[in-house]
DNA sequence: CACTTTTTCGTAAATTAACTACATTAAAGA
DNA sequence: TCTTTAATGTAGTTAATTTACGAAAAAGTG
């Protein structure tokens, strides 16, 4: 048997041309399916050739191809090719994104990437920009930023912490309950914690963010929309990644979490003005010496 | 003064027909130019017209529209208006993806996500299936894995190796410099190391590389093509990310490098059989009691 | 089963768009 | 100022797309 382990729905964010071809094969004529089929199987030559090329190579009439264009909602042949290559544009010339047992090295890195830039399309979709805001208000204002991930959040948490330490704000990151939470019992009405959750339903990070918000202490949770988490944050900004449902190791959604990360830290730079980017520069300059020379020709 | 703070360089990975049109601006004639100047304000109108609306437009001739399209190396109107389409579908209906000093949230945002989609994009692009195939090749033959990361990379280490943890594999992660020089003299032949540096250029991860190799060690880097680190590696799997110049924070090779060990924990999944993932969905089911059970109704 | 109706499809003509060749104008250099 | 070269437009040619119509096939109907 082979069964498709990891699958992203994208039909949820994009009816492709490509796709509805496929999808209404069976409401085409006999002609217009023959024309259907020549496009699937060669698409990048399908919008390079004329109507009379590809008129000869389904075996049909000109006026065939013409109808079958036209029965897909565009105005013509020309406006076809239009949306035929918008679709081929977005590196998709395959209608299922599943892995598959058989799937070689090429097949299964180009559908992981796709599926990877997929659900950050769909995460920015899902973003609310106002929350990002609030956020970034927020996070200027903090004496401390505390940065919290369990699992597969700690490396975001880490990452958020690499960041965020080059902007000389006083951070902290931890991966361990525990500390979390002696840290939230020592936060003050100036600390901000960042959470970070994908499920937004582990026990132990919902608690923390109680135990810190008894304290005072600011929070703000990167996680899912409704999720208890959520509820419990002084912020939520939520993320919907649509997570491939049957593999068992989150993926896309750390890629989503680091984005808003980028984003959160982009505000944070453009909150402060370019004087405060001078500091950045000088963070670079100083790790400079620890790296080799790069050739001045590349 | 207006600034642009990081600029993400399309021009290395992909000519982007819009963009060629911007930075050639100066090299065109002048009515050239103004066919240049129309297709720039409303590109998504200049791909609907013909090429007498578009001259009309410009207040052209026609063959001027003409001899625009050939100065961008494509065959004629129609072939332009394909490349066109093809670079308005990427997600680029701004020219430029700058973040600018009075950006606001919701246009920094959507900025910086489209900035990460066309990274992984090119990322993909440059990655060679036969390098992850061959790394998939040492990784499942590994009696142990390191996973050795510094600065903003120490996080993709981290990423590794909670992932490759579950697979039930001794692995070990460092971003410590001592700790990495010190596991590698007790390395042995049975030893994989996974170095993740963007520049390859870090003095003392190249260093650790070299040793890890004198004590027999098998080292796989996820670096940048032509990088010291490559050289001195086993197997390199280089990926070409278009790295924010003006920035100073690494932000799209993370992405670039946490999808690299998606697919290579893909890869791994696959080599090892369906049998073997069923050690996955237990690892999933054991963290399961840790958390909020969802509602049945989402 | 014959006949009607509807749909499908192709031929040929008409229209429209794109391209080429050439002439004219503008610009640059001597 | 004249010559040369590059740039632009006009008009004609060619190619491509679309429309109109009619034949054939399919689906109903008495």
């Amino acid at each position: 048997m082979i069964a498709a382990i990891f699958s992203v729905n994208w039909a949820i964010y994009r009816m492709n041309t490509l796709e509805k071809i496929q999808t209404n094969l069976s409401n085409f004529s006999k002609s217009e399916r023959k024309v259907a089929e020549v496009i699937l199987t060669s698409p990048q030559t399908a919008i390079h050739a004329s109507i009379a090329t590809l008129a000869k190579m389904a075996d049909v009439s000109e006026p065939t191809v013409n109808r079958f264009c036209r029965r897909l909602d565009t105005k013509g042949f020309p406006d076809f090719k239009l949306h035929l290559a918008q679709s081929l544009a977005n590196g998709t010339p395959y209608v299922s994104r599943h892995v598959d047992e058989d799937d070689g090295p090429d097949s299964y890195t180009n559908k992981i990437f796709e599926s990877s830039m997929a659900a950050l399309d769909a995460a920015r979709q899902s973003i609310d920009p106002m929350a990002i805001n609030r956020a970034v208000d927020i996070l200027t204002q903090a004496q401390q930023i505390s940065f919290f991930g369990l699992g597969a959040s700690s490396s975001v948490a880490h990452d958020a912490q690499n960041k965020f330490f080059r902007f000389n704000v006083p951070v902290v990151c931890f991966d361990d309950v525990l500390m979390m939470r002696m840290s939230c019992i020592n936060a003050t009405a100036g600390s901000v914690l960042v959470l970070f959750s994908h499920t937004g339903r582990t026990k132990a990070l919902v608690e923390v963010a109680r135990l810190a918000r008894e304290s005072n202490a600011q929070v703000i949770s990167i996680t899912a929309k409704d999720s208890p988490l959520a509820r419990e944050s002084t912020l939520a900004v939520t993320v919907e990644v649509p997570e491939d449902t049957d593999m068992f190791i989150p993926m896309a959604s750390r890629l989503a979490h680091l984005t808003v990360i980028d984003v959160l830290a982009t505000g944070f730079t453009l909150r402060r003005g370019p004087r405060f980017r001078d500091n950045l520069k000088r963070v670079k300059e100083a790790i400079r010496e620890s790296r080799f020379e790069k050739p001045a020709n590349l």
